[in-house]
DNA sequence: GTTAGTTCAGTTGAAAGCAATATTATCGGCTAC
DNA sequence: AGCCGATAATATTGCTTTCAACTGAACTAACGA
């Protein structure tokens, strides 16, 4: 009792100092302790425990939706194993790439680039025909009796990118190896990306898999109260607010990334606030503002033709047009691209940055039959009005 | 009142054009023998 | 001779445009009761 009024005391004196450790909110940080993924856990070291033996483990596909823990327990299995490994002789080594970073892995060729300078060998930039790249890398990993494991993260982009081949063609790398082993684990949001690939490849890369749930609100708690004790000073986050991020994060696909950014938000403006504590309506708070800056994010990495085109959009609304329609749209289109110097994309084009847009969740557009008056995409925005200012803002910035 | 056709205003899919990059092939110069 | 880097030649992308078939309900006209 003491040793709470004292905490509540030492708070105040430090002026309503709510975090403790911010960094374990942050996407970044690696907990000891993963809540409710024992089981996955558990399934992935059984696989891959093979490897401290010098055996080759079958290769792993993991999938579940974005928050699911995914990269978390696959990462921990790694550490635990490379930590088991250091005292016996097995000659482990472990690659993990991470497939979305746009810059090292767009191509088969950066990705086996990549692979080699884990190996401490330079290639060149660019030069070498691929197959070069292929017989260097089979080269080295059969040149020392080693075990390698390859995480792939987020896959499924890559082979998106650059089609399944490369998976192909890692998966049967053993074959032509005397010396060394090599295991893949594949990891993907997407779960019905494994149809997609080619039969060989999928027999040989999913030997085993291991699904990751959607959190429930219950687990998200979980997770949040242990978070909570190690980011936020003691009685800074009373349990109805970690309840009600817990709820929200739930409500989309149950993303434990998107509850600890909402709590971790929430302490920020509470914080700003001048409040010790975390309350419910700095979560509101919160919600509202992750809402916007994803929005207002993907506005500023849109080109500027579709950035045109959501202008057009925004300048009707603004003169308090109701159910905009694409051929409006682009009439306004493209005087603002006349009065702006940019030429004009034609209808077709428009109409798909139209529906991009709508995927995006920046506007909110349906097809429509108007009957005898044709049949056309009809426009309205759905979003709080300070946001709407906030893109008008933007793109007033842009085009004047 | 029902039914069968029309019609509009774009939507949607496929194919092809085009410019920017990326990948391959080729060549001349340089080094080591 | 063999290797290297530079450059030319070729292929691949990513974004657009062109062409053309398709859409679905309001509107119309004809139909039958």
């Amino acid at each position: 009792m003491q040793g709470s009024l004292k905490d509540i005391f030492d708070s105040y004196v430090k002026g309503g100092r709510v975090f403790k450790n911010k960094e374990t909110l942050s996407i970044r940080f690696a907990p000891d302790n993963i809540p409710h993924r024992d089981r996955q856990l558990k399934q992935i070291g059984l696989i891959i425990a093979p490897v401290l033996r010098n055996e080759k483990p079958s290769n792993i596909f993991v999938y579940g939706k974005t928050g699911t823990g995914k990269t978390l327990v696959v990462s921990n299995v790694i550490n635990t194993l490379l930590k088991s490994a250091d005292g016996s002789d097995s000659r482990l080594r472990i690659i993990y790439v991470n497939c979305k970073m746009k810059k090292t892995t767009d191509t088969e060729y950066r990705l086996l680039a990549h692979l080699l300078s884990y190996f401490g060998e330079t290639v060149p930039y660019t030069g070498l025909p691929t197959n070069e790249l292929y017989s260097k890398f089979y080269k080295y990993l059969d040149s020392r009796n080693q075990n390698v494991i390859i995480v792939l993260d987020e896959v499924d982009s890559l082979i998106r990118k650059i089609g399944d081949d490369i998976l192909y063609n890692l998966t049967r790398v053993n074959q032509e190896l005397d010396n060394s082993q090599l295991t893949i684990i594949g990891i993907s949001n997407n779960i019905s990306f494994i149809e997609t690939l080619d039969p060989r490849v999928r027999s040989s890369l999913s030997e085993e898999e291991i699904i990751f749930p959607p959190y429930n609100a219950s687990e998200l708690r979980d997770i949040l109260t242990e978070r909570t004790g190690q980011a936020f000073s003691p009685g800074a986050v009373p349990t109805g607010v970690v309840a009600k991020c817990a709820a929200l994060a739930a409500q989309e696909h149950g993303d434990a990334r998107k509850a600890l950014d909402l709590l971790r938000v929430a302490g920020e403006i509470a914080e700003r606030n001048g409040s010790p504590v975390v309350e419910e309506k700095h979560v509101d708070m919160a919600e509202k503002k992750l809402d916007t800056d994803k929005i207002m994010e993907t506005i500023h990495s849109q080109p500027k033709q579709s950035q045109a085109v959501l202008k057009a959009i925004l300048s009707l609304y603004g003169d308090g047009e109701k159910n905009i329609q694409t051929g409006d749209v682009y009439d306004s289109y493209s005087r603002i691209c006349r009065s702006n110097g940019i030429t004009p994309l034609t209808q077709r084009r428009v109409s798909d940055l139209i529906s991009e847009l709508d995927m995006f969740g920046v506007i909110n557009a349906r097809v429509t039959s108007k009957g005898r008056y044709g049949r056309t995409r009809v426009i309205n925005i759905n979003h709080p009005e300070t946001l709407i200012r906030k893109m008008g803002d933007f793109l007033v910035g842009e085009f004047g």
